[in-house]
RNA sequence: CGCGGGAUAGAGCAGUAGGUAGCUCGUCGGGCUCAUAACCCGAAGGUCGCUGGUUCGAGUCCAGCUCCCGCUACCA
C-alpha cells in the first residue's frame, strides 16, 4: 500500500486578503510537495481553510460598522478565489465558523477538561468599561515607564523596544474606545506546557535533531530550554467558540487553540463530503503529517498544537514542520496596514494567466533558509531570461523545427550518438534529483534542477545544429528530433508541481498520454514515434518594462 | 535585557563532516541563426559583517561586537 500523507498549510487570516509573503512561505511550498506526492502515487490529504476567530477581527468589524461574520465571509471569498487562481490543490478548503468545526474544537477541550489536562488561573485584566470587554495588550496605549514614549502598547514600546506588561503602562487608554481602563479579575483555563517538556524535548531536540531545519529547531530548543509556562487558552470575548464546560460562559476558546484543529475539522468535512474516513489520516500511524508554515507561527505548529495533540492521545504528531522565514517586498517587510504588498487578487488583475510566473518567481528565490527580497525587477528577469529564454525558448525550438520538418509528426530515431545517448541519461537521472530535493523541502533547488532540463535541451540543439544537417543527413536529424521532443516531454511531466499550467499546456502540445506520471521520466521515450504533435502556442512572454514601473508606481502610491 | 535565524562576487542565493570559494541573473568577449534579439561557449568580478582566538590550515569551530528579521502582536 503506498504511504499516506496528511500536508497542511497554515490557516490564512480572514481579516484581509492574502500577498506574496503568503504564497512564497507556506502555500506555495506546500503545494509543490503535495504535487509531487500525488504524482508518486501517495495518498496525499492537502488541507487548509480560513482561521475566522479571534480579536483582531471582531475589532475589524467594529471599525467598519459590519458583523464579524460579513468580514469572514468577504475575505474567506477573495482568499478562496486566489488559491484557486494560483492552482493550490487543496482537497479540502475549510472554515473555522464551520459547525463541525466548533463541534471538534469543543470536543477537543470538553475531552482534555474531562482528563484533566487543564489549570484553571484567575488574573486582573484591564477591561473597557464602555465597550464591556476586556482588552488584550495590544489594545492598550499609554506612556512607556522605560522610555516615556507616549504611543507605547500594552505588550511593547516600539520606540525603546521593550516588552512590557499593558499594567506597566502610565496612564493607560483603551486603544478601542480611549477610556481608561479599570482592572477587573477573570478566570481562564491554561494549558500547563511545562507537563509536556520532557515529552517535546525527546521528540523534537532528539529524535528529530537531524531532519528538521535548523531555525525551527533553534526557535523550540530556546523556548524549551526557557522552561515553558502555562498558557491560557481561553479568552474573554463574544467572537469565537464558545467554551464549553461549566463556568464557561462569555468565554470564548483561544483562537490559537481552536485554529490548528481547524485541520482535523477541515478533513472531517472533506471525508464526509467524499465518503472517505477521516481517521486514518490523522490517527493512522503509518501517516506522515507535514506542516507548512511562516516562522512567527513555530510555537504553535511545535510546542502547542503537539501538546495538545499528546494530551488526546489517540493522534499523531507531526513528521516535519519546513517553516519558511519571510520575504519582504522591495527590500522593506511587507505590511498591510502600510499597503506595502502585492495582493494576489490584484496581480492576477494586471497578469492575467501569469500564475505560474509568480509561483516560479516566489520558489526560485523563497526564503528557505533566511529573509528573501521579492523585487519586480527580480521578478522581470526571472521571467524574461529564465522561464521565457530557457524554458519557454526550448519548446518552441523542438515545436517549430518538429512543423517544420516533420509537420508535427514524431519521427523514427535512428543509431544514437554518445552524445544523443548522455542526454538521455541526463534525462532519466533527473526525476530522482528533483525528488530527493523536494522530499527535504528543499523547493528552489528542485525548481532550478527542472530549469536546468531546460538548459539541457537548448545546449543539446546548440550542440547538434539540427538545421545544418536536415538537407545532408535526415537520418540523424531524426533521432536529434526524437530525443529533444523527450527532454521536453521531461518537462511537461517534471514541471507540474511547479507550474501546473504551464505544464498542462506542454502536455497537450506534446498531446501525452495523461497516465504519463513521474516515474515514467526514467522510461523513454515519452512521446512515441508517429505520434501527432497538438498545436504549439508559447508558453510564457516577455513582461516589458512599463509592466514593471506600473507595479512600482503602485507601491509608492 | 534575553533567546532563535541571518549577514558570502553588481543583484538574488548555495555552501553538505574545516583543506585551492559555488549557482542563477547582470557585465564583457566569442560561436550559432531553428527559436519570443532568444540559445550555446568562455572570461572578468569576492580580504565569505567586524575584532580576536583554536588549528599546519576556518566562510566552515570558539569568544566578543555591529546590523537585519523573528520570539503567545494574529501580518507566513
Amino acid at each position: 500500500m503506498s504511504k499516506r500523507y496528511t500536508i497542511t498549510a497554515a490557516l490564512p487570516y480572514t481579516n484581509g486578503p492574502i500577498h506574496i509573503g503568503h504564497l512564497a512561505g507556506v502555500y506555495v511550498p506546500a503545494d509543490i510537495y503535495a504535487r509531487y506526492l500525488r504524482m508518486r502515487g501517495k495518498d496525499v490529504l492537502f488541507i487548509c481553510g480560513s482561521d475566522e476567530h479571534g480579536v483582531a477581527i471582531s475589532m475589524k468589524a467594529k471599525k467598519e460598522g459590519i458583523t464579524p461574520k460579513e468580514v469572514i465571509d468577504k475575505y474567506h471569498n477573495i482568499i478562496k478565489k486566489s488559491f484557486d487562481a494560483f492552482g493550490i490543490s487543496f482537497d479540502y478548503y475549510g472554515r473555522t465558523s464551520s459547525d463541525i468545526h466548533r463541534e471538534t474544537a469543543q470536543e477537543f477541550f470538553k475531552t482534555m477538561h474531562h482528563n484533566d489536562c487543564f489549570e484553571t488561573q484567575t488574573t486582573e485584566q484591564l477591561y473597557d468599561a464602555k465597550e464591556k470587554q476586556f482588552l488584550a495588550d495590544r489594545y492598550v496605549v499609554g506612556t512607556c515607564p522605560k522610555c516615556s514614549n507616549p504611543e507605547a502598547y500594552g505588550d511593547q514600546c516600539e520606540s525603546c523596544g521593550s516588552s512590557l506588561n499593558a499594567t506597566d503602562l502610565i496612564e493607560p487608554k483603551s486603544a478601542i474606545s480611549g477610556e481608561t481602563p479599570s482592572l477587573m479579575t477573570t478566570t481562564h483555563w491554561y494549558l500547563p506546557l511545562d507537563r509536556y517538556e520532557d515529552f517535546l524535548r525527546s521528540w523534537i531536540l532528539e529524535s528529530h535533531k537531524s531532519d528538521w531545519k535548523t531555525n525551527v529547531l533553534g526557535q523550540v530548543k530556546s523556548w524549551i530550554d526557557d522552561g515553558l509556562k502555562p498558557r491560557a487558552v481561553t479568552r474573554d470575548l463574544s467572537w469565537g467558540i464558545p467554551v464549553p464546560v461549566a463556568g464557561g460562559e462569555n468565554k470564548v476558546l483561544y483562537v490559537w487553540f481552536d485554529a490548528p484543529i481547524g485541520y482535523i475539522s477541515a478533513s472531517k468535512e472533506w471525508a464526509a463530503q467524499t465518503g472517505k474516513d477521516w481517521r486514518p489520516y490523522w490517527q493512522d500511524k503509518n501517516t506522515e503529517l507535514v506542516h507548512f508554515i511562516g516562522k512567527d507561527n513555530i510555537v504553535f505548529h511545535c510546542i502547542i498544537f503537539p501538546s495538545v495533540l499528546k494530551a488526546m492521545g489517540n493522534y499523531i504528531l507531526p513528521e516535519n514542520v519546513p517553516a519558511n522565514e519571510f520575504l519582504n517586498l522591495e527590500g522593506q517587510k511587507l505590511s498591510t496596514s502600510k499597503n506595502w504588498a502585492v495582493w494576489l487578487h490584484e496581480y492576477l488583475q494586471d497578469f492575467p494567466e501569469k500564475q505560474d510566473v509568480l509561483r516560479y518567481v516566489l520558489t526560485a528565490n523563497a526564503p528557505e533558509t533566511k529573509d528573501n527580497d521579492f523585487t519586480w525587477s527580480d521578478f522581470q528577469t526571472r521571467n524574461n531570461s529564465e522561464l521565457v529564454a530557457i524554458f519557454g525558448n526550448f519548446i518552441n525550438r523542438v515545436m517549430v523545427l518538429m512543423r517544420k520538418y516533420y509537420d508535427g509528426v514524431v519521427p523514427q530515431p535512428n543509431a544514437y550518438t554518445a552524445a544523443d545517448e548522455d542526454t538521455i541519461t541526463e534525462l532519466s537521472t533527473t526525476p530522482n534529483k528533483i525528488a530527493q530535493l523536494i522530499e527535504q523541502y528543499k523547493f528552489r533547488a528542485a525548481c532550478q534542477e527542472m530549469i536546468q532540463l531546460a538548459r539541457l535541451g537548448n545546449k543539446y540543439l546548440a550542440d547538434e545544429e539540427p538545421w545544418k544537417l536536415i538537407k545532408t543527413e535526415p537520418d540523424r536529424v531524426a533521432t536529434i528530433m526524437h530525443t529533444a521532443l523527450q527532454v521536453a516531454a521531461g518537462l511537461a511531466v517534471l514541471s507540474e508541481p511547479f507550474l501546473p499550467n504551464t505544464a498542462q499546456k506542454l502536455r497537450n502540445m506534446l498531446q501525452l498520454d495523461s497516465n504519463l506520471g513521474w516515474d515514467n521520466v526514467s522510461a523513454l521515450p515519452l512521446v512515441k514515434t508517429g505520434q501527432q504533435l497538438g498545436e504549439a502556442t508559447l508558453l510564457f512572454e516577455k513582461i516589458e518594462d512599463d509592466a514593471i514601473a506600473t507595479q512600482l508606481e503602485k507601491l509608492s502610491a
